[in-house]
Formats: C-alpha cells, sequence, structure tokens
DNA sequence: CTCCTGACTCAGC
DNA sequence: GGCTGAGCCAGGA
C-alpha cells in the first residue's frame, strides 16, 4: 500500500443512496456486502477501508455490525477477508470455529499467524483505490 | 419510543 | 509505546 494515510475525507458519497424510495431493503448492508465479495483473491481489506469508501470511515463498527449479518447472509460474503487495520482477525470468534476464519484465509493463500495476517500491508486491498477507478 | 450493545478507529495519557 | 476513553450508526429488546 503505497499510503493508508487517513485523510478526513469530506467527500458527500453515495451511501445517501440508500434512502432510495422503496429500496429499503438496500441499507448500506448491501453495499458492505458488494465491496467484500468483489475483495480479489489472495487480498484482504479492513473495515475501515470499507467504511472509508462507503463514506461512513467514522463508523467502522457498522461496516462490522453488517458483517455479522453478512455471516449468515446469502449468497454467502467472504468476510474472512475483511479484518481489522491492524490486520488481526477479529471477528474469528464469529465465524462459528475459531479457526474456521484462518483457514479460509489459507485457501485463499493467506498466511495467519497468531489471529494476525503476515504481510498485510502488501494483502491489503483498498476499494477505495482499486474500485474507485 | 428509549436504552444498550457491537467483528472499529482515533486521540489522549 | 501500550492502555483507556469517546465517537460513530444501526438494529434489537
Amino acid at each position: 500500500m503505497k499510503a493508508k494515510k487517513i485523510l478526513p475525507v469530506k467527500k458527500n458519497n453515495k451511501e445517501a443512496s440508500s434512502k432510495i424510495s422503496g429500496a429499503k431493503e438496500y441499507s448500506f448492508f448491501e453495499d458492505v456486502y458488494a465491496v467484500v465479495r468483489q475483495i480479489p483473491k489472495g487480498r484482504v481489506t479492513s473495515y475501515g477501508a470499507i467504511a472509508n469508501y462507503l463514506g461512513t470511515k467514522l463508523s467502522a463498527r457498522m461496516v462490522g455490525w453488517a458483517m455479522n449479518a453478512a455471516n449468515k447472509a446469502k449468497p454467502k460474503v467472504p468476510a474472512q477477508r475483511v479484518v481489522n487495520r491492524n490486520g488481526m482477525l477479529s471477528g474469528k470468534h464469529h465465524f462459528g470455529s475459531p479457526t474456521l476464519m484462518e483457514e479460509l484465509l489459507l485457501k485463499d493463500g493467506i498466511v495467519v499467524k497468531e489471529d494476525t495476517i503476515v504481510n498485510f500491508k502488501e494483502k491489503f486491498w483498498d476499494p477505495a483505490s482499486e474500485l474507485s477507478l
């Protein structure tokens, strides 16, 4: 990652689009799912990155909260590719099995050491930089 | 309707 | 340099 400099982006964002009349089903959850599903294999991202992309950077918790639903959402969402900004598998405890998350990551070629992704910076995938293109 | 919690993050000490 | 507190939004009781 060139720079994970978190600037005070005041970009107004499309997340306001969630207020589309009638489409109440499309909460930011769907946006989060969409982003997570677009994560290339062998890559990972952070809640903050997604939140930043969605324009809710101040509320990275909501991304994690969305993940909670994503875990049981269908089609399945690769929530294992989403970790906290430290690259730590903070949500592994929510995968049913404490080791399930790192196993899934391992299948993607992600090496996990002590609940933390090895070379996280290299594996990091920023939607704001990749999807925004 | 009000209160609480939550898979995060940043700022402060 | 590690720990603590506060802020954020949304959903459930």
